[in-house]
DNA sequence: TCCTTATTGAAAATGATTTTCAATAAGGAA
DNA sequence: TTCCTTATTGAAAATCATTTTCAATAAGGA
């Protein structure tokens, strides 16, 4: 579903602010943080402001169109996810990140750890980090 | 290895408010902010100050004696993490959280992901969500 | 017990996020 | 197209989280 469409469903509007976020994050290619996303924004001179963004990016988590990465450093990037569940893997130099699905393969090692913690378990978060293949040529 | 030997490795020291940290994290059974920890020592009367929360957390961290539990609503909860490769399983309702480790079963996974990505993948992070079991009988 | 120095904590500084509210612009209706 | 309703915006202020500073303190070895 689109996100005009999805928008739609719920009485709410394609704006322009809501539009920059999401062609920022779909240039980006990395995860951004709010503050960054304002700043590209500004250098665009789109010219919105940062409250808008970090509304944009509420809204945008709640569609799920939008998901946020963590780290152990600095956390809460923000990435475009496609549709469905899937997970990311992030690089450590140059912060390229792409996404994977694996659920079928993870659901089995989920059931065991269900049956042996009694937990019933509904939701999990997955990130890979290492480097790309680009800087790992970089490298030598 | 233990907290008082990695301190006394590294020429640190076995402090109060050090004590009282691990002490209420060790109490806790789920993940606690900084500012929950502080609270906590000001119920137990050990007066310690928030800004050593932070920084015994952030040492107890380099030390692996503790880990970071990410969430999609309130990030950045600590745990006590035993010694080696562990991951953390979180109950929504009343957030107890437990230990599993399962190393083995995903490193398969992640090579195979390695290879169709040709990232070289080097950490990982893996948080499962549920219902305790015993939140699940309350549930009736 | 004494001394060195890692550590503490109050306060201030900084940075991130949220709230408020009047002005604006989406977009359906006419 | 024009008009109208109302969701949305953004500047500023408020709030909350985290870090820095620095003089006072307390670990813990000698
Ligand atoms: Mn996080
Ligand atoms: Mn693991
Ligand atoms: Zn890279
Ligand atoms: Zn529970």
């Amino acid at each position: 579903m689109e996100l005009q469409e999805k928008l739609h469903n719920k009485g709410l509007r394609l704006t322009q602010p809501r539009r920059e976020v999401v062609a920022i994050l779909n240039a980006a290619a990395s995860p951004l943080t709010p503050q960054s996303i304002y700043q590209r924004s500004v250098e665009r001179k789109s010219d919105i402001g940062l409250v808008s963004v970090y509304r944009t990016l509420e809204l945008l988590s709640e569609l799920n169109l939008v998901r946020r990465v963590h780290g152990r450093d600095g956390c809460h990037g923000y990435v475009l996810a496609s549709p469905g569940h899937h997970h990311h893997l992030v690089c450590r130099k140059c912060g390229k990140a792409v996404e994977f699905s694996g659920s079928a393969d993870l659901s089995e090692f989920i059931t065991k750890i269900q049956k042996e913690t009694g937990y019933k378990i509904n939701e999990h978060i997955l990130q890979l980090y290492g480097i790309c293949p680009k800087c790992q040529e970089e490298r030598q």
